[in-house]
RNA sequence: GGGCGCCUAGCUCAGUUGGUUAGAGCGCUGCCUUCACACGGCAGAGGUCACAGGUUCGAGUCCUGUGGCGCCCACCA
């Protein structure tokens, strides 16, 4: 056996251990194997560069949950993958060309650009894999996907080609969002509103009869005048009683549109009179609709004037508007301008303002798929954690509305939709067609467009699996465990995928959705680049190892809204892993050699360790079950640290402990370092591993990632000891408390003299040895009774045992009689309110007879103890 | 406009169905270079649980209202 190394040096270890695990297999899962099987489908990172910390949260997350699930015995798989992510990774691939070659995808043309951002994705991919390799990931590399790989394309095209033919995706012509960056169009999530300063114009519309009359009308928006086709008033609009029915001129372009009246608008805004663009407003596109109103478009694809602007045709909106607010002010035909602060739609990828437009897109009916989807939260087929979430889904789910999946991009899943050139029929098919099935002609032309990422990401959980074939992987391991990820893309993402499963395989895709919190800054900022305040997860790994950010982000990622990194909170789990790194290594030096045979029988205080142990179990298991990996993460860290290193560790130093009882405790020490070792492996993989790696004894597997993970032994759990020792401890805490107060150095001579029934000092007599190494004491002795008390400070740590310390030992005595009136004062308080409890008849009738026994047994302590102090503080007074 | 969430120690946050004297980490104070660890040890201070009502034998926890903060959805030109 070689021992560990003086320090931890998370680097040196981290890489060999993954080698050894990716060597060992564990990873991969067989689908032949009769064990449960566990299925968790990695969120796929998008290719567009390299993981951020949110990320490394995901990931450590969902390792935790992997990592526990094959310890538990199931046939554990963990399916890796990334995204394509269209639009975004087409946005940075064409933000990197015109950085490096001043090209746009444009001068490289559809086939170049594509060879581009295959070649950009072969390396963002590449960075990803080893990053979350370097996180710990015990994904099942053999099974690594990718959106645009040929399985998951052949699922998207199955996809497609079944809503088809069941009416559920169709081309239609509607307003959709509209990206003039981008040139594409959105779907509503992908668009952000966001507040902007704006204007609020009021223009006169000349009426036709009479132009020396007009209507005032109000809007941010200028320059869509030139394709207004209406005004509208409100019905029941009194000021505008001469307006009913009349014409009015369109200023700058003369064109002459009907004043409606409708319902919808507003009297109290602006001047109560709307212009209506049915072209580029949703609203007025629905107002146009029902009042039968002309459609003009007045943008091309980049928000540049069309021909419909005349004049101003070429001019960007930007442009426009500047130059008709002129020409209607040189026209005298502007009223006024004031600020106006409204929300305008940005395009969630470049944050450019979006322009509606009408076009011809593909839309998936979305009503039809969520009403399903809707019923398996209901029902409790797919559970949402943390549960207030599920609220969110329903109120999404229930209002939903049609899904463009079209997109004008050339990065992406090709839309399996033909056209034929002759009889212009529309072919849609799995596979390519050759001829038109209805004309035999050849000339047939793929639709330009492609489809939305989120359309193929919705099929993940089952295209990584090999879905439409019936594969052995799809048998085994669908439907999928749990899918965890960030409470964002709960519309996007997770309710696509429900949706889509459902409708595809007939299954729900998982049975559980674990949405964990946001990364913020630790101010509660969220990461960006621009502020600056983004930190990076693999430079934090590098400083201090992989397990410590694992132990921060598991201990910090409550059932909130956000987690925020901090350096302090970093630096207390780095300082976690040391601790457990130097316990591990004491261990290991001090009882090199010994073996789990030498334990012959329990002593108090090996009982007292198991006791404890065997109620962390229980207590981490059930944290894990649920999801709260914070409170797993925060037991364990309190296990380990102060009841294993702090007492235990401690009470296996006491020079008296040694001489008789070595071997045997040793060989707990080791046991009990064993077990957490692999409870703490979920979370701290590599420095578990390595510590694993250098045991005695090793009891069930060669690699620790293959271990069992420890369950509860009711066997191990022993009242006596427990007690035997708490009490002990409460006797030393008093004694330092003291120490504490009088503020006497642990290099002076103290006596304690323990005074009670011998029964109840029995064990305290037995353990001098060691009462007096953990208190520092020169001297104890123990006693009956106490004659001469006034000698003495007295401290009352249990009902029953007393302890003093020689009063001339500890200077001035007046500061522990403050103290003890300080406390009896609290204990009174204390008391008060439980006699009160105890007396009322309603308490006494009403409340659960254990809570009453409680409060009763809790009051019978206080009293004592109060009896105690205050029998002390006369004879002292 | 609709919805969700938050307000507990100086800071960041736990606190499961209402039930013993409300917890942790960090920070702070004092003492300690004790033979695993100063990335450490021992001890300590610090909270009218945002506010006001209510339900209850009992409220940090449930209900109503008020104030402050954050997020999501919708997008009145």
């Amino acid at each position: 056996m070689s021992s560990l190394s003086d320090r931890f040096d998370p680097e040196k270890i981290e890489k060999p251990l993954y080698q050894a695990w990716l060597d060992s297999g564990a990873f991969k899962p067989d689908p032949k194997s009769t064990k449960k099987p566990f299925t968790l489908i990695m969120p796929p990172p998008n290719v567009t560069g390299v993981l951020h910390i949110g990320h490394a949260l995901t990931m450590t997350i969902e390792d935790v949950i992997v990592r526990h699930r094959r310890m538990q015995g199931f046939n554990t798989l963990w399916v890796p993958g990334t995204d394509h992510a269209g639009i975004a990774t087409q946005m940075v691939v064409e933000r990197d060309i015109q950085k490096k070659e001043n090209k746009t995808k444009h001068d490289l043309g559809r086939e170049e650009f594509l060879k581009r951002v295959w070649a950009w994705k072969e390396e963002s991919q590449g960075t990803i894999l080893s990053q979350l390799r370097t996180i710990g990931c015990s994904a099942d590399w053999s099974r690594l996907a990718f959106t645009l790989d040929e399985g998951p394309a052949k699922a998207v095209r199955e996809t497609f080609f079944r809503l088809y033919k069941d009416g559920l995706v169709s081309k239609e012509t509607a307003m959709i969002q509209w990206c003039p960056r981008c040139r594409t169009a959105l779907s509503d999530l992908e668009v952000k509103f966001g507040e902007q300063n704006g204007h609020l114009w009021k223009i006169r519309y000349r009426l036709k009869k009479d132009p020396s009359q007009a209507l005032i009308v109000a809007t941010t928006r200028p320059e869509t005048l030139l394709a207004d086709t209406a005004v509208a008033i409100h019905p029941d609009d009194e000021r505008f009683e001469a307006f009913r029915g009349q014409e009015v001129i369109v200023p700058l372009v003369d064109r002459v549109i009907p004043i409606i009246q409708d319902t919808y608008v507003d009297r109290e805004f602006g001047t109560g009179a709307l212009k209506i663009t049915p072209g580029h407003d949703p609203n007025d596109y629905e107002i146009g609709k029902k009042h039968k109103l002309p459609l003009l478009q007045l943008f091309d694809d980049q928000a540049a004037i069309n021909e419909t602007g005349g004049k101003y045709k070429g001019l960007t909106r930007e442009a426009a508007r500047k130059k008709i607010v002129q020409d209607l002010t040189d026209q005298g035909l502007l009223e006024g301008e004031t600020a106006h602060r409204h929300n305008v739609g940005q395009c969630d990828r470049c944050k450019t303002n979006v322009e509606p437009r009408v076009s011809q897109q593909w839309f998936v009916d979305a009503a039809v798929l969520a009403a399903p989807a809707i019923e398996a939260v209901e029902t409790g087929k797919i559970k949402i954690l943390p549960k207030e979430w599920e609220k969110t889904y329903f109120e999404w789910m229930r209002n939903i509305r049609p899904w463009c999946v079209s997109r004008q991009l050339w990065w992406g899943h090709r839309i399996p939709v033909w056209y034929c050139g002759k009889c212009a029929e529309t072919i849609v098919a799995v596979d390519d067609p050759t001829v038109c099935p209805k004309c035999q002609a050849k000339e047939l032309v793929q639709d330009p467009d492609v489809l939305d990422t989120w359309f193929s990401s919705g099929l993940w959980p089952f295209s990584t699996l090999g879905w439409p074939d019936k594969t052995l992987d799809l048998k085994t391991f669908y439907p999928t465990n749990v899918m965890e990820t960030g409470f964002d893309i709960l519309f996007f993402w997770v309710a696509r995928m429900i949706m889509l499963g459902l409708r595809m395989t007939g299954e729900v895709p998982f049975h559980t959705v674990y949405l964990h919190p946001m990364v913020r800054d630790e101010y509660g900022q969220k990461m960006s680049k621009t502020k600056g305040n983004v930190k990076d997860p693999l430079e934090i790994i590098q400083v201090q190892g992989a397990d410590s950010l694992r132990m921060y982000f598991c201990l910090n990622a409550y059932h909130g809204r956000d987690v925020r990194v901090t350096e302090s909170g970093l630096e207390g789990s780095r300082n976690f892993v040391n601790k457990l790194w130097n316990a591990a290594r004491f261990v290991l030096m001090r009882f090199e050699g010994v073996s789990k045979e030498h334990i012959k029988r329990e002593d108090p205080f090996n009982q007292w360790i198991w006791t404890a142990l065997q109620e962390t179990k229980q207590e981490v298991s059930t944290a894990l079950a649920e999801y709260r990996f914070y409170e797993a993460a925060q037991l364990l860290y309190h296990f380990t640290w102060d009841t294993y290193c702090s007492r235990f560790i401690e009470i296996t130093k006491a020079p008296e402990q040694m001489a008789w009882r070595q071997a045997e405790k040793d060989s707990t020490a080791l046991q009990v370092l064993e077990e957490l070792l692999r409870l703490l492996h979920p979370i701290m993989p590599f420095v578990t591993e390595e510590i694993w790696g250098k045991l005695p004894v090793k009891p069930e597997s060669k690699l620790l990632i293959n271990a069992p993970f420890p369950v509860m032994d009711p066997k191990r759990v022993f009242k006596e000891g427990k007690e035997q020792v708490e009490g002990l401890f409460a006797v030393v805490d008093a004694i330092r408390t003291q120490r504490g107060i009088y503020d006497i150095s642990p290099a002076l001579e103290m006596t304690a003299v323990v005074v009670g029934a011998e029964k109840v000092i029995a064990f305290l007599r037995e353990q001098a040895g060691l009462l007096k190494s953990m208190a520092r004491l020169s001297v104890v002795e123990f006693k009956e009774a106490l004659p001469d008390r006034k000698s003495y400070v007295m401290v009352a740590p249990r009902p029953g045992v007393q302890v003093f310390l020689v009063r001339k030992e500890l200077g001035e005595v007046e500061i522990a009689l403050e103290k003890m009136k300080k406390d009896a004062a609290a204990l009174k308080q204390a008391i008060d309110r439980a006699r009160i409890k105890l007396a009322s008849p309603d308490f006494v009738s009403n409340a659960p007879a254990e809570v009453v026994a409680g409060v009763k047994d809790q009051c019978a302590d206080m009293e004592s103890k109060f009896r105690t102090i205050e029998t002390y503080l006369k004879e002292n007074a």
